[in-house]
DNA sequence: GCACATACCTAAACCTATTAGGCTAGTGCG
DNA sequence: CGCACTAGCCTAATAGGTTTAGGTATGTGC
């Protein structure tokens, strides 16, 4: 019984994210995360300020962790490429890490917001869409169509929600990624 | 002080769906729901099997909500004017009813799910596909993405995401229901 | 006007979050 | 080496939320 744990909040943040991933994010508790590293749960007060301080710290290492993925995954790639890169790697994300995703999704106060890896998301959609003819404001409005579109169907997978049905899901991904792309190659707005 | 409070599951789903409204779909609990009654928390229990029912009860009154909005949106509409009113039935809803939006999104589990009026928000999806020429599995693909990217770009402008730069989020509202409507119309994949 | 079902209550057990203050094991300095 | 100090973890206590068991009283219907 050694009566020093080695708790950090480098550690407890990791073993949290973990936690997400097995029993999800929801369930992200500081009582869970004291039960796992076998102490009292008034400890982890000295490297975390609270609950939400938990969390966010877990949203802020999953944004991490995707845009070191994307930029990874981007490099050398162009074009459709680089569009079908971009959304494997959260699609692929969200299925490794359902709880890390789920946290990374949590809003963020603005200067939290600023300071994280979240607008690193955004150059990297930037730099794909660079190899598509956009003039501004086309460039912003693609890249919240990128969010929105991949975003919004991890959700509703992620949910089950085209999970008995045919065709199978990775068909409409596929779908989804071709005709984004060629949406994208449609002369801009009359 | 009538030792009655008149407490029935309609009444108390019903306020907790405006309590969510105010005060976030998270911060909706049995007890915050007591308080509202001045009743004991206990007495509620009568009427909700536990705190999980009640958030499932909100999800569904937000879902039939939506539902009916939608048939009222659409009765009349073809084409990208019905598929300009079904997206904005979705972003109305969630800036008027934020809390019940959220709720709509919980996972339910799969016959609750059957039963709800989640089914009549995809026949409604799959009626607007019926006007532009779609063959399946093409009107699927379609129907899914129509579900991603409104819901994902709901989410994200909820979330705050597109508020702190230009241009402003209606604009690329109007932009994306333009180029999805042009999608749909390009041919089939070959 | 009585019997009964129903609607609400008290009480209690158990969880999570958070703060205040104590004990002790390592650290660093003389 | 030994002392003082600072971390790092602990106990204790408060405040809420959830849920169950069992009581009391109210209004309904015979």
């Amino acid at each position: 019984m050694s009566p020093r744990a080695g708790l950090t909040t480098e550690r407890l943040v990791r073993a949290g994210a973990e936690l997400a991933d097995e029993v999800g994010f929801e369930q992200v508790t500081v009582s869970a995360l004291a039960r796992q590293f076998d102490v009292k749960v008034a400890s982890l007060y000295s490297h975390l300020k609270s609950s939400q301080d938990l969390k966010t710290r877990i949203a802020l290492l999953s944004l991490e962790e995707m845009a070191d993925r994307l930029s990874t995954a981007l490099a050398g790639r162009a074009g459709k490429d680089a569009l079908a890169a971009y959304g494997h790697v959260y699609r692929d994300y969200a299925r490794e890490h359902p709880g890390r995703y789920t946290a990374a999704r949590l809003t963020l106060d603005p200067e939290t917001a600023a300071a994280s890896a979240g607008p690193r998301h955004s150059q990297m959609a930037r730099a794909i869409l660079r190899g598509y003819d956009l003039t501004e404001p086309d460039e912003t409005h693609a890249v919240r169509l990128l969010g929105s579109v991949f975003h919004g169907y991890i959700s509703l997978e992620t949910a089950g929600g085209f999970s008995h049905s045919s065709p199978a899901s990775d068909e409409t991904w596929v779908w989804i990624v071709d005709h984004v792309d060629a949406l994208l190659r449609t002369p801009p707005t009359p």
